[in-house]
Parts: structure tokens; C-alpha cells; sequence
DNA sequence: ATACTTTTTGCAACCGGTTGCGGTATTCGA
DNA sequence: TCGAATACCGCAACCGGTTGCAAAAAGTAT
């Protein structure tokens, strides 16, 4: 059916090594019948069968990216860019979504193993101690989480989390609160841990509560009863949600209470008022994930850690107080 | 280094065919030797290489995903839904992005072919011709676009235009307006003719647009200049630049004019006043999509033409109007 | 016990490439 | 002019599975 080494090889009459060293070893043979076994290769419409090169060269030229919620909007401008750094690269990308599940992840890395080169897991729900094993398998990059001895990619929340209660101590906010996340998320520790090292302002934590908008419509009444002028919420989603329900009980936003979310994910920029965030840099994270994957996997490097800035959009969702 | 089929047959001291067919016919072996050749590669942790496994099947068990831009809230529903449902079937699949760009979209489809057993076309910029010619050499679904012949899934955008308009003028809305996208689009033919054929209103097209936030805002003035006091817009996010522009002049939603958009994102459900809208089954598109795809691919069937339903979500964005 | 099925297993070729090794042909140095 | 280095190419084994064919084993009928 489909054209074969070996159809180019008769139709150019030469042996197939000779064909397959035209494609992947072109100093090893001759500039002329390279460019002739070339022309015939394109006439033929020949494609190399990358499972097949995967078979003896070892490597697929795949990666595997898996996060845990694809519609989740934090990832798709990572996903995307993670997708076109891979294919500068000339690698393809299969994409998992494991529906927030660890079973699921885990099944997901081992079926995926055999066919990629290395793997990019993004804010992985497993436990160290798994993700450390499968690590004997296949080659890892984690983004947004750390893990002992393994290549990360990690978003400097932290500093974002320090700007964010500076712009609100600088309008006068005194008591602050801090919408947390999920338990196990390694950014909402952060975020803990940064703000409680702020002295400027007297910070309660409220939560855990869900990363969506329901968790930060549920969060309303703890804000309210926190008496806090400023909050900081786990994602943009959380604060939109908490915008909701301040909305609904006649709270003004700034007015009455301000809101900062995090990521800068567009429902945020198109809320009204449009959302003040730490914008967390997703895409550069993708791409530098790539490729520190990439560079792991041909070089069987230790891998380091490479921490990338956010920083604070001010938009209209934060405003002096007057209390 | 991996564990393959050879070592688990030595291990249980049978020939390699034996272990092969234990693991993918196994009608043919002995119950007793199957497990117990089971057992062995299970505690070896030995996993069937499906690239390998794919060379002399033709099945890679992979299939390709192609959307024009990840990062469009329209599309991860869709990918999330295709990616678990191809899951389901013991699939994986390759996520790929175009940029809104044909030549890479072809390129993309090329390089793919030979690792995928079918791949989804989701809103395609390739031509029809393109398309055709692809199709000789692996196996198609497109979604969101109707291309002669071909297994297709699509959106009954029409019904829902019908149903807005309705909606519309059953609110007092006499002149109305619809902003249209980019003129390639099948999606947007759709909704002019549909809106065409409705006798109770006056319909004037503006455009084409920009499928974004910023096309809604350049379709502000022309909104206005129209007099339309009702709106439907080509989707949310246009619908949500329109909003915003609207705001920006003082002119009140849905006070003085009434917007719907399509599609049913998040940022739609999040916007103030939160929009009304025709919302598109994404989710079930992928869904179907994948089994079509999978049906087609092993069965050669000539495939045919899902058309999915689709509803008006009337939100805040729409009222009575005082004109 | 014999002949005939049916079940279970092994053998070996094959899928589509890659690559170490060795053989010619050509070029180079002296 | 001759030996040696070099460039180019073919041979054949191999990657990790699958599968048609045939042999061996087990079961069945007579």
C-alpha cells in the first residue's frame, strides 16, 4: 500500500541502506545519488515510517504531556506552545488529560512509555515516591510541582504573591485573606508560605477550597466573616467565582473589597471589573519544558530546576480602601 | 534495558509466539500456560511495545487530533471528551496545532499519517480539494465542516440561529444584526443563511470579523450604525468584545441592545451581564468524532454525516426591548 | 489399537527501517 | 607506479512484535 524504503531503493537502483543513509546519514554518501535517490523519493511520495526508525534508533521522536485537566483553561496556552516548541524539534505530542485522577495518570505514563521519549507532567497529582519510580522508566520533566533530584520547570508564584500584598498594602489594605486550594497543590503552599512572610499586612487563610469557581462562590461568607479589604485567591477562576458572590450580596468590587486571582487566564480578563492577577508565564513554560525534556533525554543529563517570573496585572478588581 | 516479548518467553520457557499469542489471541493457548505466562510478565512488568507491534499489524492504536489554536476555549471541551472517549477504545492520541495556518495543517497531517490510524479535523482551513487528496492516504473525520463524501460531524448551528432570533423577536426585537466570522468559516455561512430565511425580522450582516474578542470591538460602530436593537454575534468571544464596546460608549446590555453569542464558553458564562448564547455540543463532537473515526478506520466504511443538536442558553445578555 | 480431529505450540518469515562490517572504486602521497 | 587512505555502497543482522504453516500433543470415534 504505502511507499516503502524499498520501492525507492528498486526504483533508484540502489541498495536500501544506501536510501535510508540519504535520509539520516547524508555525509555517507554521495552528493549525487543522494540528490537523485532524494528526487525519486519525493516522486514516489515516500515518507519515513517513524515507528518503524523508533524500532531500531530507539527513539520515537514523541513525547507525552499530561495534565490534569485539558479544559482547565490554565493549560491550553501551555499545551499549545509545549506542542510547537516539539515540533520545531520535529517531535509530535501525544496530550493526556487525566481527569484530575492519579490511578488514571499513572495507568496513562505506563501505556504511554513504550511510545515516547520522554514525558512533561504538569501539576501531577501523584505521589512523589510513584513519580520517582516511574522515573526509571521514561525520562520526566514536571512542571509546577517540585520533586528531589528531577528536572522542574516551576513559576515563581511566591514573588508574585509578595507584589500582589504590596500593591494592596500600598492602598491602604491592612487585613488581607488568602482563598487556598487544593491541599495537595504545591503552588497554593507556596502561596501560603509567601504571604506569611509579608509582615506589612495581617494575612488569614481561608480554605482549602476547589480551583474553580465554585470553590471561590463558596468562600464568600469566610471572606466576609475574615473582614478582610484584600483577597488573594488560589486562580483566577476562585476569584471570579468570589466576585460572583460578592456581586450578589451588594459587595462592590474594588469598592468595598478587592480581589487579585492568579494565572491570567482570559475569563479573567474579560470579567468585569476586569481581574487584577498574577499572571503565571504558561507558555514559556511549555517551551522551555520542551526542551529541557528534549536536552534530558539525549543527554541523559541530571536536569535542573528553572524558575520562571510571574508578575502583577493591575487591572481594575483592586482599588484603595476606606476603611 | 526494557523488557521484551523474548524474555518472558524464556522466563516460561516457550517460544516467543506463545507469549505474543497469549497476550493478543487468547483463544489460541492453553488456558493454563496463558496465565501462567501472564503471571510472569506481569512480574517482569513487561509491556507489549505498540510500535513494534504496529509495524506488522498496520494498527498504531494512535490517532491524530488537529484543531487551528489549542488555547480557543472552543476546542479543549472537545479535545478533553475525544481524548477520554479514544482512551475508552484503548486509543491514544496526538494533539496538534495549526496556528490558523493550511500549509502547516497540511505538513502537520503528512508527517502524522504513517503513526496514526485516522486522524479528527476539527474546523479545517485546509481546501476541500487538500482535504481530498489527504484522504487517499489515511483515514478522516471532519468536524465542523461539511466536505463532500467524507464522515463528518456538525453542529446544527442553524436550529439554534432559528431559536435566537425567535427568542429575540419574541422579546419585541424587530432590526437585528448578526456579526459574522471569518469568511471561510462553515460555521458562519450557516448562520447567514439560517438568519437569511427568518421572515419576522430584519437581519443586516456585518462583517466578516475576526473570529475574537477584538473583532467584536471593530464591530461595534457598524453595530450601531446598523440600529439593531438585538445582536447575535459569530461566537462568544466576539459577542463579549461587542459587550465591551458597547460598555465603553455607555450603551446599556441588554437595556438598549440585546447580544447572543455561540458556542457556551467559560468566559461567556463569567462575563457581566453573562451571556446569553447558542451553545455547541463540543464535548459530544469529540466524542462521536472519535467513534466515527475508529468505526471507519476499521471497517472502510464510507462513513456519514452526524449532525449534533444545539440550544439557546438565555443568560442576561438579552431582554425586552423599548424601542 | 487405529485413524482422524482438534488443540496447543514451535518455526520462521515478515513489518520498515538502521547500522556495523566488509568490499570496491577512487583518490592521494611518495 | 604502487600501496594506503578514503569515499561510497551493499550485505545481512537486528529492533520487538505478529502470524501462516506445520508439527506435536491430546482427545474422539470406531
Amino acid at each position: 500500500m504505502a511507499v516503502t524504503i524499498r520501492d525507492v531503493a528498486e526504483a533508484s537502483g540502489v541498495h536500501v541502506s544506501t536510501v535510508s543513509r540519504a535520509f539520516s546519514a547524508p555525509h555517507l554518501v554521495n552528493p549525487a545519488t543522494r540528490t537523485r535517490v532524494l528526487a525519486i523519493a519525493e516522486d514516489l511520495g515516500y515518507r519515513p515510517n517513524r515507528a518503524a526508525r523508533a524500532l531500531t534508533t530507539g527513539r520515537t521522536h514523541n513525547i507525552g504531556l499530561i495534565v490534569a485537566d485539558i479544559a482547565n483553561p490554565f493549560f491550553p496556552p501551555l499545551i499549545k506552545a509545549a506542542q510547537a516548541q516539539a515540533r520545531l524539534r520535529d517531535y509530535h505530542v501525544f496530550v493526556a488529560d487525566t481527569d484530575e485522577d492519579p490511578q488514571v495518570e499513572e495507568e496513562l505514563i505506563q501505556t504511554l512509555t513504550k511510545q515516547v521519549d520522554g514525558v512533561l507532567l504538569c501539576s501531577p497529582r501523584l505521589t512523589n515516591r510513584t513519580i520517582e519510580r516511574l522515573r526509571e522508566e521514561v525520562p520526566f520533566v514536571v512542571v509546577n510541582r517540585r520533586v528531589k533530584g528531577m528536572p522542574t520547570v516551576l513559576m515563581d508564584v511566591g514573588r508574585g504573591v509578595r507584589l500582589a500584598v504590596e500593591h494592596l498594602t500600598g492602598l491602604g489594605h491592612r487585613r488581607l485573606a488568602l482563598v487556598t486550594g487544593p491541599s495537595g497543590s504545591w503552588t497554593s503552599k507556596e502561596m501560603q508560605s509567601a504571604a506569611a512572610a509579608m509582615s506589612e499586612a495581617d494575612v488569614t487563610f481561608l480554605g482549602p477550597n476547589p480551583p474553580t469557581e465554585l470553590g471561590g462562590l463558596a468562600a464568600v461568607t469566610d471572606v466576609i466573616a475574615s473582614g478582610a479589604t484584600g483577597v488573594l485567591a488560589y486562580n483566577d477562576l476562585v476569584a471570579i467565582g468570589l466576585m460572583e458572590g460578592l456581586a450578589e450580596r451588594g459587595i462592590a468590587v474594588p469598592g468595598d473589597i478587592s480581589v487579585i486571582g492568579v494565572d491570567d487566564i482570559v475569563p479573567g480578563r474579560l470579567s468585569r471589573p476586569k481581574l487584577t492577577t498574577i499572571a503565571m508565564p504558561t507558555a514559556a513554560a511549555g517551551r522551555i519544558a520542551v526542551d529541557m525534556l528534549l536536552q534530558s533525554v539525549d543527554s541523559d543529563s541530571t536536569g535542573g530546576v528553572t524558575v520562571l517570573e510571574t508578575s502583577l496585572i493591575v487591572r481594575e478588581s483592586t482599588g484603595e480602601t476606606h476603611s
